[in-house]
DNA sequence: AGGCCGATCTTCT
DNA sequence: GAAGATCGGCCTC
């Protein structure tokens, strides 16, 4: 998923941005995946059902996040991306922000990434073939830094599943939405 | 630059 | 009835 882009076509306009940062959620042994401990209601079906689909879900009852349904159908794992790079529509996506194109807090964040692209409730399960919302092949600027893991951010309840290693990074890409440590 | 806190609501207990 | 895969405003240093 890293460095590919996420495309989100509406009347509107286009947008899009490459992406610099993921985590992997991998239930249903991962304690901090919302589909942990064989968890399959109406909010995570999604997740349980083929690849290539759009796991969408309201956190703190205000922002929307993204995730891209990646495994076979019948298990539950989903990449959420965390973070992009804008690349297309850029004015678009400040608009929909209310604020300055140039700001990193355009597109920092999980949540704030649906808000730049409009990804929302109507999203939930979409396919990602399209037409309106996929993935496709990022064109190389010949600038990406080297990709990092790390811990993923704010899984504090999930046990002895904190410290996997399962978040992605660009090295020093300023859209990255937490700084690493050293 | 970094810490604290309130916002706001679906989901599951 | 509580907590959450977050964000932005306001505060202090």
């Amino acid at each position: 998923m890293m460095g590919k882009l996420l495309v989100h076509a509406t009347a509107e306009g286009l947008s899009a941005g490459r992406i610099v940062e993921t985590e992997a959620y991998c239930g249903p042994e991962d304690g901090a995946a919302h589909s942990h401990n064989w968890r399959r209601t109406a909010r995570t079906e999604t997740m349980w059902g083929p690849p290539g689909h759009a796991y969408m879900f309201l956190i703190y009852g205000m922002h929307w996040c993204f995730n891209a349904v990646v495994a076979a159908d019948g298990v539950p794992h989903a990449v959420l991306i965390r973070a992009i790079e804008p690349i297309e529509g850029v004015e678009l996506m400040a608009a929909r922000r209310g604020m300055a194109a140039t700001r990193r807090e355009l597109t920092n964040g999980p949540g704030k990434l649906c808000a730049a692209l409009g990804l929302d409730a109507a999203h939930k399960g979409v396919d990602l073939v399209g037409p309106g919302l996929f993935l496709s092949e990022g064109r190389g600027t010949g600038e990406e830094g080297a990709i990092k893991t790390s811990p993923r951010i704010n899984i504090d309840y999930a046990g002895e599943w904190v410290d996997k290693p399962w978040r992605w990074y660009e090295a020093g890409n300023r859209y990255v939405s937490v700084k690493p440590k050293e």
